[in-house]
DNA sequence: CATGAATGAGCTTTCATTCAT
DNA sequence: CATGAATGAAAGCTCATTCAT
C-alpha cells in the first residue's frame, strides 16, 4: 500500500467518492422517476441532476428498470425499522400505539421523500411485479400482522369491541394510502388537513363517541 | 316496421359504423393504457386491438393525451348518475345508505372496466392536471357534499355518535381507493374479499359494537 | 337523348358541373402549391378550398403530381398566343417591341396568378422534368427565337449597335425571372419598382445615353 | 515535432471527429436538400450519406429546419468574404471590375457546390422567411450597394452615360440568378455558355457598340 | 473508472390514395 | 358521379444503451 500511509483508510478513498455517485444517482432517479413516472423519466435527466455522466448510472445499474427498482426497493428498510420499533411496545392502549403509528407515517413517510417513495409504488407497482411483491412482503405483510396483533391485544383489554379490524387491519393504513394518493392529485386545488384526518380517522377507529381534543 | 320511417334511417349507417370505431378505440385504448400506463401504451397496439388502421383513431382523437383524456372523461357520467340515484333517498337509515352506496361502487365500479378508470385516475392523474381537476370537481367533491349531508342526517337521527365523519368524509371512501390499488397490485398473491372489507368498514363506521350478519 | 327536350344543350349540364369542379380544383390547387411548394402542400386543402371532396380531385387527376402538372403546363397556352401576338409585329421599332414585351409581362404574368405559375417553374421545376422540357419547347425557345428576331431587326435598322443580344436572348428575359424572385423573397422588406426596373433594363439594352421619361 | 506542446492536442481528438462528422451532415445535407427540395428531403437519407446514424444529426442540429438554415446561411460567410475584396477595388475601370466580379460569381459560386446553396435560397427562400432576410441584409444589400458605387464612380469617370444601373443595380447580376436557374431546368436540354453571356451581359451594361474578344 | 458522443430501434403523427356508400 | 372515412406507408424525432477515449 504506496500510496498512503494511513493503511485502513486509503483504499476507501475511491469507494467512498464511488458510493456518493451511487447515491447521488439514487436520489436523481427518485426526483426524476416522481416528477414524471418511470416510462416518462429521462436518464438524461437523472445523469444530470446527479451530476454525473450518463454512461456512469450504467456502473451501478443494470438498466433503467434496474435503476427504479433498486430506488424504490431501498428506501424500505428504514421503515421496516420503525415498524419493528412499534412493534416492541404492543403493551400501550391502542388508542396510544395508533396516535404513535400515524406519527410514525407522518414524520417518516408523509413528510420526507419516502412519500415520493411511497406513490410510487401505488402508481407504478402493477407493472413491477418484483416491486409489489416485495412490498407486500416486507412492508404490507408485516404492517397487517402488526395491526392485528395490536387488535386483539386491545379487544382482549376491552379497548376494542368489535373484530372488524382484527379481520380487515387493511382499514387502518387505508386513510394513510389516501392522504398520499391525495397530495398527489388535488392538494393543489384542495389541500388536505392530514393531521386531523388522521386523528379522527384513530377515533372512528376506536368507536370513539366524541373527538377528542388529543393533540 | 325494419327499415323505420324509411328515410331517417338510411344516413345514419355511415355514422354508426363510424361511432362503433370511436368506440372499439376507446375501449381497445382504455384496455391498453390500463396494461402499460400512458406513456408505455403504444397506439400501435390501440389500433390493432380496435381492429382499425393507426391513422383511424386520428380521425376522432387530435393526438394520444386526447384520446387518453377522452377515455378517462367519458367514463365519468355514468357513476355521477348513480351518485345521484343515491343522493336522493337521504331519508333511509345510514347503514342502509352506506351498504347501498359500497354495493354500487362494488357493481358499477370494481367489477366494471370502470375500476380501470379509477385506477387510471390514480396512477396517472399527477401528470394530467385536467384530469385531476375534472375528477375533484365532479366526481370527489359532489362525492365528499354527499357523503357529509348523510352524516349530518345521521347525527341528527343518533345514528352517529361523532362528527369525524362529517368533517373527513374522505375517510369513507378511503377503503374504496384502497381496494382498487389493492387489486392492482397485490390480488395475485394475496387476494383481497372485498365485500368483506366493505362490511367491516361500514360497521366501523357506524361504531358497531359486533359484526353484524348483513347481507 | 330522352331526358331532355333541348337536345343540343341537355348532355352538357353535367359535362359543366363537372368542367367547373375540375377548374375549381385547379385553381385551388395553384393557390395551396404556390403557398407552400408542391410537397408540402396538401390535398385536402386543396379539396377544401375548391370545395370539393378528396375524391374528387382523383376523379380529374391521376395523383397529386398528375394535378401540380395539369395546373403549371394548362397555364402556357395564354402566354404563348400573347407571344404569337408580339411575334407578328417585327416592323415596330425595337423600343416599342421591348416596350411591350416588358408590359405584356406585366400585365399578363406578373400582376395575374400566373406569376405564380412562373415562380412554380422557377422553383419545382428541377424536380419536374416534363414541367422544364415543356417549359423550354413551349416558352423559352419560342421566346428566345423571337427576341432573337426582333434583334436581328433592330441590327439591320441600326437600332442595336452590337449583337450580343442576338447570341444572348436570354438576357432580355433575365430580369424578369428577377422580379419573380425577388416578389417571392425580398418584397416584405423591399419592395422594388418592377415599371422603373424595366425601363431601365429596356435602356441598357437598347445603350441609351439617357434615361427617357417614357411612358 | 509530431505531437505539438503534447497536453493541447490530446483533448482535441475527440472534437475533431465530431466537427468531421458535423461537417459531413452540412455536406450530405446540402447534397439531398439540393436533389428534393427541403420538403421532400429525407433525413434517413442524409444521415447515410454522411455515414452517420439518424440520431447523430440531433446532436448538432434542433431539427430538420434547423439543419437546413445552418447549411443555407453557413455558406454565406466566404461569398460575403469576396464581395470585400472586389469593394476594395474600386479604382479600377468599370469594365475590369465587372469581369473581375463576374469571374468571382463563375469561380466561387457556379462551379462550387454554393451553387447548390444560392439555388436554394431561390427556390426555397419564400418559405424560410429567416433566410431570405438573411441573405437581403448581408449578400444582396450590400452587393447592391457595391455595384451603386461602382457605377457612380464609373459615372464620374465617363465610363457609363446613363443612371440607368445606378438606380436598378440589380439588373447587374440578373442575368447571374438566370444561369442559376437555367443550369437547374434545361441545361440538359440546352446548355448555356455562362461565360460567354456574362462577357456579353457585361458589354451591354457597358453599351459597348461591339463584343470586344476579351478574355 | 468515468465520460458523453454515437447509435438505431421504436414511437407518434401525417397525408396521398382508395373504395364502399 | 361525388363523397369522405379509412388506410398504412413513411417520416421526424427521442432516448436507453454502448463503447472508444
Amino acid at each position: 500500500m504506496p500510496s498512503s500511509p494511513a493503511i485502513a483508510k486509503a483504499p476507501s478513498r475511491r469507494k467512498e467518492a464511488s458510493a456518493r455517485r451511487r447515491q447521488a444517482v439514487l436520489d436523481a432517479g427518485l426526483e426524476v422517476f416522481s416528477t414524471h413516472g418511470f416510462a416518462a423519466a429521462r436518464l438524461d435527466d437523472v445523469a444530470e441532476r446527479a451530476g454525473v455522466a450518463k454512461g456512469t448510472i450504467y456502473l451501478f445499474f443494470d438498466d433503467k428498470e434496474d435503476l427504479f427498482e433498486q430506488i424504490v426497493l431501498g428506501a424500505a428498510a428504514p421503515v421496516l425499522a420503525r415498524i419493528d420499533d412499534v412493534i416492541s411496545r404492543t403493551d400501550l392502549p391502542l388508542e396510544e400505539m395508533l396516535s404513535r403509528l400515524f406519527e410514525v407515517f407522518q414524520s417518516e413517510i408523509l413528510t420526507t421523500k419516502r412519500k415520493e417513495i411511497l406513490r410510487l409504488v401505488i402508481t407504478e407497482g402493477a407493472h413491477f411485479p418484483k416491486i409489489a411483491e416485495f412490498y407486500y412482503r416486507e412492508v404490507i405483510a408485516k404492517g397487517l400482522a402488526l395491526i392485528r396483533r395490536l387488535a386483539r391485544t386491545a379487544s382482549a383489554r376491552g379497548e376494542l369491541f368489535s373484530n372488524e379490524i382484527e379481520r380487515f387491519p387493511q382499514l387502518v393504513f387505508a386513510p394513510l394510502l389516501m392522504t398520499v394518493i391525495w397530495e398527489g392529485l388535488f392538494s393543489k386545488v384542495e389541500p388536505l388537513d392530514v393531521g386531523g384526518l388522521l386523528r379522527a380517522h384513530r377515533n372512528v377507529l376506536l368507536g370513539s363517541k366524541q373527538e377528542k381534543k388529543t393533540r
